[in-house]
RNA sequence: GGAGAAAUGGCAGAGCGGUCGAAUGCGUUAGUCUUGAAAACUAAAGAUGUGCAAGCAUCCGGGGGUUCGAAUCCCUCUUUCUCCGCCA
């Protein structure tokens, strides 16, 4: 969440990052530093009360050792009104308190400056692209019909066991996933990322801290009877690695990745965007988190859109990135770049990666912060992850690109050694 | 799953109703000594909130309770360890 003393540094140019999502920022963050104050006059209140039953107790006690019982009586009983006051304004801060908690929780994060304002998708920007668009002409086979054919991904089996949406992978089609995992590891590794693996369930405090709860708790899976979710994204257990911990700040930046099957309920997806690999319940992915100095944040969400350019170029797969515009973004986010690539067959662009800087949002909440060597306080950290990569879209677009003549699929070269083949040929 | 024990500062570990934010040891940082290092000696150092500051408040696994007063007593949850059972 937003930090308040932050807000109060810079109201005017925090409520106008606010804007360029939207929302009224200017709205937001009067009301914020309203109760923020209501909530600091009930705190002096309340620690003034305290204070005053601290010293009461502590007379009562030196009585008490003094013998002189009947002062000690005496005096205890002035403790009962005061005690009944503190009652009532603990109860009157924690309110206070709550409704602040809401209300920051409710509140996205503030865009940062470069971000563009903007509605929806339509409004993004093109940054960059790569690539040649290929023409396949009108034979063009969708990954679907590839899949099925070339016998790499069963859908209607992964019906039968679970449901729509979690496709079962078989003979090449399974070994190709386990190439892409171990190909996007080992280019993290050498991008200097420590390879972890996390486990994909969390528990509620971990869900809240890199953002998922309050904000997209219908998008994940419950287990409900341990109270455990399903997480949406390796980023969510990765980063909470870090919560509740102070760092060095020569330990900075950690660098981290991890493949995890990823779990999305995607609650009112339909249609073609959800055809065949295009949007799945469970997808494997690899992700790379950062967790940097606060100068240096910026720095690194251009480093970690390199180390993701440098995916795709090895794939030989074409793509574009777009920077979000701030109706666009992630709840959490400050700064996100997506990467899609072109799916020729489909003739639309995919998303593939989603690289973003949260800045303090995130580690706010996990309280993850490092102490300052030139002011000796502790201060927060900023994090940043991406995908790198996710799966499916990616396989889509290697089927239907590399289509060749005669059933066959050319295999990028960076890719070869992992599948141990040149071409799939069915 | 059953029975028992435990959870205290970076780590180890004392405290079991007031003088405890908390002994002691190790580790850390700075200094003295030394050409330098080690050793020895001296000193410093928790977190959060609030306040210009002095200070005040809160924190001894989480939550609740008893009491004028709780790290210490009670309830409850979680976690860890030991033993038994089950098991990839």
């Amino acid at each position: 969440m937003l930090q308040i003393a932050k807000i109060k540094e810079n109201s005017e140019g925090i409520a106008q990052r606010l804007d360029l999502r939207g929302i009224n920022g200017k709205e937001r963050v009067a009301k914020i530093l309203s109760i923020d104050e209501k909530r600091r006059a009930v705190q002096h209140k309340k620690e003034e009360l305290l204070a005053q039953m601290n010293q009461l107790s502590a007379a009562i006690g030196d009585l008490f050792k003094a013998g002189k019982r009947e002062e000690a009586d005496l005096k205890k009983a002035e403790t009962a009104a005061i005690k009944e006051s503190i009652k009532l304004a603990e109860g009157e801060y924690k309110q206070v308190e709550n409704e602040l908690t809401d209300l920051l929780n409710d509140t996205p994060n503030a865009p940062h400056s470069s971000v563009q304002p903007g509605q929806s998708e339509k409004d993004n920007v093109e940054v960059f692209s790569w690539g040649e668009i290929p023409d396949l002409g009108t034979k063009a086979k969708p990954h679907w019909e590839i899949a099925s054919e070339a016998a790499l991904i069963d859908f209607e089996l992964g019906v039968k066991i679970t449901g729509a949406g979690f496709p079962v992978y078989t003979g090449v089609g399974a070994k190709l996933q386990r190439a892409l995992i171990n190909f996007f590891l080992n280019e993290a590794g050498a991008s200097g990322y420590t390879e972890v693996q996390v486990p994909i369930m969390v528990n509620e405090d971990s869900a809240y801290a890199t953002g998922q709860l309050p904000d997209k708790e219908g998008q994940m899976y419950h287990a409900a009877v341990d109270d455990f979710y399903m997480i949406p994204t390796a980023e969510v257990p990765v980063t909470n690695i870090f919560r509740d911990t102070i760092l060095k700040e020569e330990e900075l930046p950690k660098k981290l990745t991890g493949y995890t099957p990823c779990f999305r309920r995607e609650a009112g997806s339909y249609g073609k965007d959800v055809r065949g690999l295009n949007r799945l319940h469970q997808f494997d992915k690899v992700e790379i988190v950062q967790v940097v100095h606060p100068d240096k944040s910026y720095d690194v969400l251009d480093e970690m859109v390199e180390h993701v350019k440098v995916l795709m170029e090895k794939l030989e797969l074409p793509y574009r990135i777009l920077l979000l515009c701030g109706g666009d973004m992630g709840f959490t986010s400050a700064k996100t770049f997506d990467f899609e690539v072109w799916s020729a067959a489909q003739k639309r662009w995919l998303e593939v990666s989603s690289v973003s800087c949260f800045e303090s949002y995130q580690s706010n909440r996990l309280k993850c912060r490092f102490k300052n060597k030139e002011t000796g306080k502790n201060e927060l950290v900023h994090t940043l992850n991406g995908s790198a990569l996710a799966l499916p879209r990616i396989v889509a677009a290697l089927l239907e690109n590399n289509q060749l003549d005669g059933n066959r699929i050319h295999i990028p070269k960076a890719l070869q050694p992992y599948l141990g083949m040149e071409e799939i040929v069915y």
